[in-house]
DNA sequence: TTGAAAGCGCTAACAA
DNA sequence: TTGTTAGCGCTTTCAA
């Protein structure tokens, strides 16, 4: 069906061979003008194109890079799927939007079994998790690794990640400055290392500064219809007002805007609202700037992330010797409406 | 470096061919039992995977599917992945965010180049922009098409879209009940044929329905500070108030909302605001659903359309007699706040 | 300057 | 029940 280099070889009397030098090498020409012309010819005649399993097979490269992430991230993806692209490699993406150690377990045996040359990845559970054969695989020095946000120990390749640390900081400073007397981290209860990190530095902050601050964790993730228990668990914790909360994730703020509206308690009066996440959504906007209020919150820039990540890849690639060191992108404060306190004395909301 | 077939083969005395017998057939079992306990012991002491590179050239089978979107669609893409997964295939994603022919057909060719079974496409220029070549690979009985929204004549697949014309009529008839003497379309001057297809639908319907309908079309997609010039468009093209504007996408609607606020127009009390789209954002809301006012939206079902499109493909993939028939899904139409008139007898806006 | 040959890892037909 | 063989399409020595 499809034309092969022996179709163009026959077609122009030549060998496989001569006509794999023309089309494919990229350095020398040791084929004679002439029967190189005739080989070029053909091969646009015939409409030829290389067979990339073949060729992965052959020269043991696959070109292939993978993405993992536990969630979707329709930013990162682009950016890093471009990225790749520029530089001559394709990358599978993958995303689990749920938590399923599984199929997250399947997917990078499966990459691994297309023998991606780069794996990106943000491993979900901890690694007494994964089975030892995948760790093996991950550990033999064939698919370099680079690690989105969080790392498995002994197991070698660089990190890429996003500094919550300074993030956390300039925002409880803001919202404390604003008035707010009480601080509240609103999470899901998922057993996931990251998110417990996040809780640390917000408590730790909060506690340097003087700040009381209350945590609500969520058993399930949000549905739809999560908000009714949402604000009363917001709302019974909050000792204080006016009482700034720091949403998670992005899903959980938007959750927690709609509740509290539904309940007329006043944003940013009574209670602030910081996000996390702050995606790009649509591709223009971030969350942030689309709900009213406005939400202030910590932007992850992703697109950095992603470039970061992908020449962190190349340089493993090339040269085999010394792992670059880690990396941790400045996390972005954003300051909007939903903690922009005007109230100086606020009444407490009754719940 | 990685366990081939061989290195189990010679780790327990057997043939290579045996072991490919036992670790990957599927069917029959022609190996004697001791054997096969002594193969399989083999593999999984050493760690053995299956090289879905070779596989693939040897089966002349490669289990992959390509999907290519002339726009970042993180909720299609999610469920495809996960169909293709379940069935035994994998998906390749591509996204183009900004038009970029040359991409496009880069990326088509590649997915071609890597044998890809089939491939879902929404093509974004029309048939004479796409070289010969590529459309003659396209029409080449290898891998099997099925479009997304729209199809490219002369090219053999199926489709699997959504009917806009009933969203539309619903929509119309719904403003128009709420009161809405005017309609306006706001769409980007794209040369796509989709949104002039859209854009008819709106004009016809209006038409018919005795509404007075003035059209709007941006030069370039909307970058964040597109909102200005956007609104006075809008409102320069109004001619009687209360009036529906129908945003074409997303992104145009919430740049509408932005803008109109900015102005102190009332929505939904002088202009009624229509998105299409109504993306589902952070996995669990609609993008109607986030804004103030929350949007009355033509709202698809990226899910429904997704798995239909897989299973469409699996259906080519198997039998390759007939051509399965195009499918057009109902595009369900949600009413919000943004077109919620209260207004009887509004005043039209100082612009 | 060229072609023959070996082989990447695997499978399937064939022969033993 | 088994091993041998011949490739899938391509690249890269090696010998001519």
């Amino acid at each position: 069906m499809a034309v092969t280099l022996k179709d163009v070889a026959a077609d122009c009397g030549v060998s496989a061979s001569a006509v794999s030098q023309v089309l494919r090498s990229h350095h020398a020409c040791r084929v004679s003008p002439a029967a190189r012309e005739r080989i070029l010819a053909s091969a646009r005649r015939l409409g030829y194109r290389p067979n990339h399993i073949s060729t992965s097979l052959r020269r043991q490269r696959s070109g292939l890079l993978s993405l993992i992430l536990p969630w979707n991230n329709p930013e990162l993806m682009e950016v890093m799927e471009q990225e790749a692209y520029r530089l001559g490699y394709r990358l599978m993406t993958n995303f689990l939007t749920r938590p399923d150690l599984d199929r997250e377990i399947a997917l990078l045996n499966n990459s691994l079994d297309w023998q991606v040359e780069g794996l990106f990845w943000l491993p979900y559970a901890n690694l007494s998790a994964y089975p030892e054969l995948l760790l093996q695989r991950l550990r033999g020095n064939k698919a370099r690794l680079v690690f989105m946000q969080r790392r498995l120990p002994d197991v070698p390749g660089c990190l890429v990640g996003t500094d919550y640390r300074q993030g956390v900081r300039d925002a409880i400073a803001h919202v404390q400055h604003q008035g707010y007397r009480h601080v509240a981290f609103l999470g899901t209860s998922l057993k996931f290392e990251i998110k417990s990190q996040r809780q640390n530095y917000i408590q730790t902050e909060c506690r340097e500064r003087g700040l009381p601050c209350e945590t609500i964790l969520l058993d399930n993730l949000p549905g739809s219809d999560a908000s009714a228990s949402l604000v009363l668990s917001c709302l019974q914790a909050i000792k204080m007002f006016p009482c700034a909360i720091f949403c998670d994730n992005d899903s959980l703020a938007v959750h927690a805007v709609h509740a509290l509206q539904k309940m007329n308690v006043d944003i940013p009066g009574q209670v602030g609202l910081i996000a996390n996440g702050d995606q790009l959504v649509l591709g223009h906007f971030r969350l942030g700037d689309i709900t009213t209020p406005s939400l202030t919150a910590l932007s992850t820039d992703y697109t950095s992330q992603g470039r970061l990540a992908i020449s962190r890849m190349i340089q493993l690639l090339q040269d085999d010797t010394a792992a670059p060191p880690d990396v941790w992108l400045p996390l972005p404060f954003r300051p909007r409406a939903s903690t922009a306190l005007n109230h100086p004395n606020p009444t407490p909301p009754a719940v």
